[in-house]
DNA sequence: CTGTTAGCGCATTCAC
DNA sequence: GTGAATGCGCTAACAG
């Protein structure tokens, strides 16, 4: 932002008028001569002039800037979020500020700070798998800024969501599972006490529980790092001989294929695999991988459509939207065909 | 932006303090009364005052935030970028702005304006591949706003990089499939006109004369849409009967792989592929898809790097960086053992 | 229709 | 050490 830029003032000196009827001219605004209109447009546009919107935010009280906060941007659901809310942002008038957490609840925290003392209009966050403190989000709520979260939020915090049903959208996939046949079934599970991976735990559980399928503590392992110790896990859960395993992300059903494959288990014949999320690669294994397709993008959209709605019709109270995950049957956990 | 938000006003006024020893005690410096310091620090910290970046913006010329322009987010290569950007930029104390251009030309158009506007300190841009015009960066010139390019630039715009290496990239890419005792090898081509895909052909092109192998116009199909019509792209070549392909993407040498397959062929002893990106894909696929690997998280640290760098240092010459990209032989490509 | 005045939140002179 | 005055670029009353 160096001096080079066009003010208004400049506009005003040139055409010997007042900032006031620049700024009148340049904004459309009635009461004005056509004549002058023209003149302060066709010098605006000579000069390459741009409003600051710098200026005009301190004066509206608003930036037109919405922050956003994703653990990790280099995934196939967030990536995709950002771009819905990237569509939805350019429509409206509105920016994205973006920040990554990295899993981490004081950057997370910082980065939060940072987007209050830039003003922003609201925020969208999705949390870090750390995140249990709910500070940050009060100390938000009575600078008014309002937030909402995104697929991963925290449950005790009142505030709105847009979230994939995950508990209804792991429970289909185990049912499917069961249907084709598995009745040793385990669980890779992500992260004890992130939102989003503690209710496909439940979905998983009620669905063995609903149709009078035993399993035990053993039958679920948790990968507090995704899909970096899927393999051990995948090897500890192998103890147990399970016909099926249902894993908390598609990258830990690659792995499991893959790891399975290597010791001459047959997927889906020996033993099926049901992922979750709907990445590309679960397309490219062979077989294909079994997921629950996650509509990222709507995702994306909608949050930002409804953190826009409350922004501009200042709504305050908190709205829910459970947008629904698509199972897509594939090769891994199609036995009976 | 509501009017919750504690201004130095605020705090002055309940000190019975003038705003500007209220300033000069938030910012920590000199001539000053260590105990007034004190009792503006504490109500500061008490009434959860954070200074209003917007303001400060507007005196000091710089906002701190770094326009980023990238054609689609929802890529490998792209998100990991970002992801490196937003490393540095919290490490500076920077922010970043996104937008994203859906490989459109005029919405990019748009997008730098929109961020020229929200006086952004620099910008970052990948183009998207309909991109010629200079125009919008030469306005960007006039303003005196810095910009650089990553990855994708236009070639004849005067403006710093940082870059992977694509020629020489390609070229080990072809030769290692030469090596590899491929004869008669075909590319599938990015769009034309698009620095990288440009850049990669011509790296195919030069293998291929240096090593006295013949190729015609036939042996090279552009995919306009990258990986949309590869499979249209694949079918087209394989009329030429190639005994290798290498492709501009990661995602194309997967579709390659899969119809090949489907038709009978063996890969890679009746025909070897090699792709591009370093795509996660490109290991789940089997075998797996040789390609050359480029840090796109490095790219993404070092733009920003630099850009900072230039701003910070009012540098004004450009500057180019180009980062070596990973030849990764996988199975795809492995015929000799 | 147009110009003057005041002020957004803060930093930066310059007095006291 | 501290305060009053001025201004960043712009908008919003209010006069004329």
């Amino acid at each position: 932002m160096k001096n080079k830029q066009v003010t208004i003032k400049d506009l005003a000196r040139k055409l010997r008028l007042s900032v006031s009827t620049v700024s009148r001219a340049l904004r459309n605004l009635p009461d004005i001569n056509e004549d002058t209109r023209r003149k302060v447009l066709e010098l605006a546009e000579g000069l390459n002039y741009e409003p600051n919107y710098i200026a005009q935010s301190l004066i509206n009280k608003q930036t037109r800037t919405i922050g956003v906060i994703v653990p990790l941007i280099a995934t196939h659901f967030f990536s995709h979020a950002l771009s819905g809310m990237n569509e939805v942002a350019s429509q409206h008038g509105y920016h994205l500020m973006f920040c990554q957490s990295n899993e981490c609840a004081l950057q997370e925290a910082e980065a939060i700070r940072q987007l209050a003392s830039c003003r922003i209009d609201g925020l969208l966050i999705s949390v870090s798998k750390q995140t249990q403190d709910a500070e940050p989000f009060l100390k938000l709520q009575q600078k008014g800024i309002p937030f909402m979260f995104f697929d991963r939020d925290l449950p005790h915090v009142s505030a709105s969501r847009v979230k994939v049903e995950q508990y209804k959208s792991a429970f289909k996939a185990v049912e499917h599972m069961i249907q084709q046949g598995c009745r040793n079934i385990a669980h890779l599970a992500g992260p004890k006490g992130l939102s989003v991976s503690d209710e496909r735990l439940r979905g998983y559980e009620h669905a063995m529980q609903q149709h009078n399928l035993p399993y035990t503590p053993q039958h679920i392992v948790h990968c507090e790092k995704f899909q970096l110790n899927a393999l051990e896990a995948v090897k500890e859960v192998m103890h147990l001989q399970p016909d099926g395993i249902f894993t908390v992300n598609d990258p830990s059903g690659v792995i499991a294929i893959k790891y399975l494959q290597s010791l001459g288990y047959r997927v889906p014949q020996d033993i099926a695999i049901v992922g979750f999320n709907g990445d590309p690669v679960a397309e490219v294994i062979e077989p294909a991988l079994s997921t629950i397709v996650q509509p990222g993008y709507e995702v994306g959209k909608e949050a930002l459509k409804m953190l826009i709605r409350h922004i501009e019709e200042k709504f305050t109270e908190t709205e829910e939207l459970v947008l629904e995950g698509r199972l897509e049957i594939r090769g891994s956990s199609k036995i009976i065909c």
